[in-house]
DNA sequence: CTTGACATCGAACATGAGTTCGGTTTATAA
DNA sequence: TTATAAACCGAACTCATGTTCGATGTCAAG
């Protein structure tokens, strides 16, 4: 049976299982392929999976969650010579999302987030700066503007943030202040009701704000600048 | 962290998580765990599982059904295979040669230039971030003190350097100002027989040097920064 | 003996995630 | 056009599976 054979759905499942397997160590649910591949119903994923099955690409475990295992077929689309190697040598491609500014909301990656991300706009981060971190919750921002001096980061600067809402006290995050309509880099501090949002630049002040009034979009990882 | 200091119960079931992963091709669930190494309740896998993660040898994605990940322990490839890698990928290791400080002049990479370094003192510099570089040139300085916060660049921020005693205007060097007996990093740009030295914050203003007290060492290239 | 940290147990709970099914759309052929 | 099958959708359903918590047991330090 050949992969030509098959669907443009079930290759991209196909592909996803393998890159989401490589990326986590254990296969993705049903919903979490939907959701890649742009499948509104688990059903249909389902069917789909059963499809693949019947082709010879894939086994289930019935009843068994994440219960998938590819099937050594030959390399049916070998991966760009750069990304396996990539792969073996720890480093990241996380997307570049958008930009980030003090007069805007901090841009989130789209629901069908981690995947599809032409590789122009994806950002080599090795795994040694970023630690551990589950790569499909990362993304990238690029900072316009000089608003973010305070926290040292200027213009241009990449920004490598892991998507979440919640922060814990000393983490750097990106933050939405709606009552400033306002985004930016702090270092989070919760004070009783409140938070102290303290700039890296140790000589700047901190602001306080009411915590129900802090709007943690991510956690920054790490600050990538190039000089021309 | 040794595989030795775990219990005995925990190193039964790092093997069971391995074997049947091997056989599955997924992991194995709390409940399976239990049953293979003779555990009665759930909550003691899961608690068990959770010093697995603090001792470095698991990783979990909370709230996912066989969410188990195993840490390669005992991963360090030698060096050679390393670096031969990284050759072939768009990776480069960058030495780290030492501390730059307002302070103190600039350490500059000895003789045995490139291949005698310990690889925990090796920078991963991904090759987008640097341009077609020659990669013998450069070299990896941690900032120290505050003391160069008017180029954005904070203390514990890693400085990517390319060694060069000229610059060009624009570019952002480091420079070594024998009679203030200073180093800083500032932009350069040659005006007659002075030098205009520009701080990378839009908000600071430049100094001005005789050009022949300036001695720049090297050109910055990138900077990093990781959080936490 | 008492205390407290650590490991265990059992049970209840909440939600993650596979399965099923009736109905609708799309493609293909007659 | 009509007919038929494959592909898709949405929602409900059910079980699989991670999480939490109070109670119990063990052991070494004080």
């Amino acid at each position: 049976m050949e992969y030509n054979k098959l669907s443009t759905r079930q290759k991209k499942i196909l592909d996803f299982i393998e890159s989401f397997l490589r990326d986590n160590g254990f296969p993705p649910t049903i919903r979490e392929i939907g959701e890649a591949v742009n499948i509104a119903s688990t059903s249909v994923v389902n069917y789909n999976l059963n499809k693949l099955v019947e082709r010879g690409f894939l086994e289930r475990a019935p009843e068994v969650s994440r219960g998938l295992r590819l099937i050594n077929q030959e390399d049916h689309q070998p991966k760009e010579m750069g990304v396996a190697i990539a792969d073996m040598t720890h480093l990241f491609q996380v997307p570049l999302v958008g930009k980030i500014a003090a007069s805007a909301p901090v841009p989130l990656p789209g629901e069908d987030f981690g995947y599809y991300y032409d590789s122009d706009d994806m950002i080599d981060v090795p795994q040694a700066m970023i630690g551990p971190s589950h790569r499909d919750e990362l993304f990238a921002l690029r900072v316009t503007g000089d608003s973010m001096i305070d926290a040292m980061v200027g213009d241009g600067d990449i920004v490598i943030l892991k998507r979440q809402n919640v922060a814990k006290n000393g983490d750097m995050v990106a933050v939405w202040l709606p009552e400033r309509g306002e985004t930016t880099l702090k270092k989070y501090y919760l004070e009783g009701k409140r938070v102290r949002l303290q700039p890296a630049n140790p000589m700047m002040d901190p602001i306080y704000v009411n915590a129900d009034q802090v709007s943690v979009q991510g956690r920054v990882l790490a600050i990538l600048r190039t000089l021309h």
